[in-house]
DNA sequence: TGTACATCAGTGAACGCGCGTTCACTGATGTAC
DNA sequence: TGTACATCAGTGAACGCGCGTTCACTGATGTAC
């Protein structure tokens, strides 16, 4: 059956959505077309009157989560602090499927395509660019090297704190970490 | 056709070493029992002469890299300051195979099983400590953070570099985040 | 505004393929005498 | 030391299963008159 121009647009996004969640929550190979196309509320079918193939639906969904996302990600350019205190929680470390995509995807991000990686290229850059503006430091030099090594320390932190299993311990790392980002 | 005892030790310990470098270059759910066998020298009905399933053999091989490696890791007991000279490198970068299990594995850890997750917990403890002993601070506590700073940037650092596509940001990434480790 | 037809997004069966796992068999090794 | 037999690690065919992808079909939508 034909569907209207409206509907056509929404099962797409929700199709993105899904993705995304299950994606940062499995991993992407661990997500088949029909789990996305289900939790869409669709058959496996239809997805390939929306994307190419699985390559093409994960470089659609880093792109709609890193640039396309209504509202753009809640805080966009907050300062490197504020970021780094939201950042690094336990609400974030426990809900995967709406967190960052570098800490729950990270070390898969170098196996996708290469239309995926220039994706989060251009996200990096556009984070340290961010956080160089809001670090401290007395020159542009001093305040990107701080900007980098306050986005590497946060996503290495919540990688680890997601993969222990001693809570205290877990906690300690967001914490320890947030810590170091006194001026 | 029967082995001899040190042809049966021999194989295992192969199996292994082939299970680390292939499950760091490809991702543990990316490398198949046939890969890891052929690999080692075997076809792949050997392979549960050895272990149980493929859990089994994710979590002996995390417990093999972490804990039981010939000479324990080359670096096992450096300074956090020349470790990370080791660490932010890129060779180390460019050689994902023989390296950190967290920079190439860390997104999927949180994924394995309870036992393989135990072996990571241990060994982040273990890494946290060492880094105590010899990180710039005057009290324990002050060492301590700066130990877990230091660790999770070098973990988000090198996942980091490894996920763009721009060598100039990437180099950039584990110089300046190496460069942030002066007292 | 009403009717007739072309369009095309969604459906579900079907396809090859690779995977983890099992198992009957082989034959060199280790052992009992 | 030499012989006869039991052991058991490795082999390769076979199994179910889930996956990505294709395709003939359906029927509501959009359009031409």
């Amino acid at each position: 059956m034909k569907i209207s121009r409206d509907h056509l647009a929404d099962n797409r996004r929700r199709i993105l959505d899904a993705a995304a969640q299950l994606m940062r929550e499995k991993g992407c190979e661990n997500v088949s077309i029909a789990d996305v196309t289900n939790a869409a509320g669709l058959t496996h079918g239809a997805f390939y009157n929306h994307f190419k193939s699985k390559d093409d639906l994960i470089a659609r969904t880093f792109e709609h989560v890193l640039f396309l996302e209504d509202g753009q990600s809640p805080y966009a350019d907050l300062d490197v602090k504020t970021f780094g205190q939201n950042y690094l929680s336990k609400g974030q470390r426990d809900d995967r499927g709406h967190g960052c995509m570098f800490s729950a995807l990270g070390s898969e991000i170098s196996r996708t395509s290469p239309e995926t990686i220039a994706f989060t290229t251009r996200a990096v850059k556009a984070r340290i660019d961010s956080f160089s503006k809001s670090a401290p430091g007395n020159t542009a030099e001093e305040r990107r090297r701080v900007a980098i090594l306050r986005w590497s320390a946060m996503v290495g932190a919540m990688i680890l704190a997601r993969a222990v299993d001693d809570e205290a311990l877990s906690d300690e790392l967001l914490a320890q970490t947030l810590a170091s980002f006194e001026p």
